[in-house]
DNA sequence: CCCCGAAAGTTAACGGTGTTAGCAATTGCT
DNA sequence: AGCAATTGCTAACACCGTTAACTTTCGGGG
């Protein structure tokens, strides 16, 4: 029970691990390949050359292998938007938010059941404990974006209302208390929250293909509004 | 085959109407009260107690079932804007089109079932044929903020760019052409597509959950967002 | 008035899904 | 070497959409 901790349950867990992942490696294949109604148990047992009941030695069923692959998807896209900050590593905070809002709208460009799984629904048929796993990986992702954030803030060009409603000043703090690091001011999360708000809905418009009627090639549109939150943000530069 | 034009098939057909309404009435009722993933062909047979192959003389299928719903949902968010917008009828269109953001708002969080059925859709569960039914409904709903937002326009308060995108313009001419009516400004149809963006980005992230990490109630964020999109359309009354 | 044919609804069946129970086999650790 | 945990299987149940074939109902034209 004691000795040989490094290596304790070695081979098992490796072995463990590795399927996991192909089930979800096998799950993340079903949705970008046959959309989200094809990833379900029996195809990916198929897929991987067993039988569906032998999935639940590793997912407590459907939906928490669903969750499973929400979250990694969350962190593949934090892990896509931190790489496009570290794309321009000297450039100032405003620059590098807007490479980061690109990134974001590129990712769910190419990538639409994926982003649809995280952002369609709270879940695809109706049912999430409240605060459960996508909380973790799901703040990784929003992280990056208030960081930088944080970042403009100190550089003193946001210029947040400083009338925040009451009922709003308990709330934050909560949100406030979440976070990792240095305290952050509780008016630089209500701008942050108005921002994801409006990013949400301009990379969400567009991926969920409520803009087909109208418009073949909605970039300008994105430009236009991220040049709009730049500037909501105090960032002049372009 | 010719005569009794006015009672023509009379009772046959308004038997039949019925039918198709109370399925559209027990499927939306299990929408409500279940979630999306239980209105069921056999489900809402067994609601109106008879068996799901009968309802095939209704509906082609559970796809189309799903979309007829869908167009009455549109239809029902149409009138319930609209009687959001004549519950003020002396007032200028800001501020009518200021009602009807918050109905859509207040639509959205009353019926998040619904809500999301309209506007989450296009993912969970892989298949719309791209331009059918919703587009007839979905503009009758569309056109009541592009209405409001033309009055606005004629009032000569709505400066939009005067720089649009040319790859733009023919595409803002195809959207004219569905609309009826005399013709409305390329322009116009820009700010109407930036301003649904954003709206549908403050309501839906919202109505989806996605805030709930964040605030218990967003109603301020949603104040604020409204003050800054009709500022944006010149709208100087508060 | 009656009868016919269309419409409505039924049962049976096929293939798909998630999920559980019980059993066999592999395999790492002591 | 043997114990026990882990792993995967088959069988089964309850759902789902969909189709085929049959029966019943009933409105309207002769």
């Amino acid at each position: 029970m004691s000795s040989t901790a490094g290596t304790r349950t070695g081979r098992r867990h490796r072995v463990r691990d590795e399927a996991l992942a192909e089930i979800l490696r096998t799950g993340r294949r079903l949705l970008v390949e046959e959309g989200p109604g094809a990833v379900t148990l029996r195809a990916i047992a198929r897929e991987m050359g067993m039988t569906a009941p032998g999935l639940y030695r590793y997912y407590a069923g459907h939906r928490d292998l669903i969750q499973a692959l929400t979250s990694s998807l969350y962190d593949e896209l934090a892990t896509a938007l931190t790489d496009a900050r570290d794309r321009h590593p000297a450039a100032e905070p405003g620059r590098q938010l807007r490479e980061v809002c690109r990134e974001l709208r590129h990712w769910a460009l190419a990538h639409p059941n994926e982003f649809g799984l995280l952002f369609a629904k709270p879940v695809t048929d109706a049912d999430t404990t409240p605060g459960t796993v996508a909380h973790d990986s799901g703040w990784r992702f929003g992280g990056v974006i208030l960081e930088l954030m944080v970042q403009l803030w100190r550089r003193g060009t946001i210029h947040p209302p400083t009338d925040l409603d009451p009922a709003w000043v308990r709330q934050l703090e909560e949100v406030r208390e979440h976070l990792s690091g240095e305290p952050v001011p509780l008016e630089v999360i209500y701008v942050f929250v108005a921002c994801w708000t409006r990013l949400y809905g301009t990379v969400a418009v567009e991926a969920f293909g409520h803009l087909d009627f109208a418009l073949a090639d909605p970039e300008p549109l994105f430009e236009h509004t991220l040049d709009d939150i730049l500037t909501a943000l105090g960032d002049t530069a372009r």
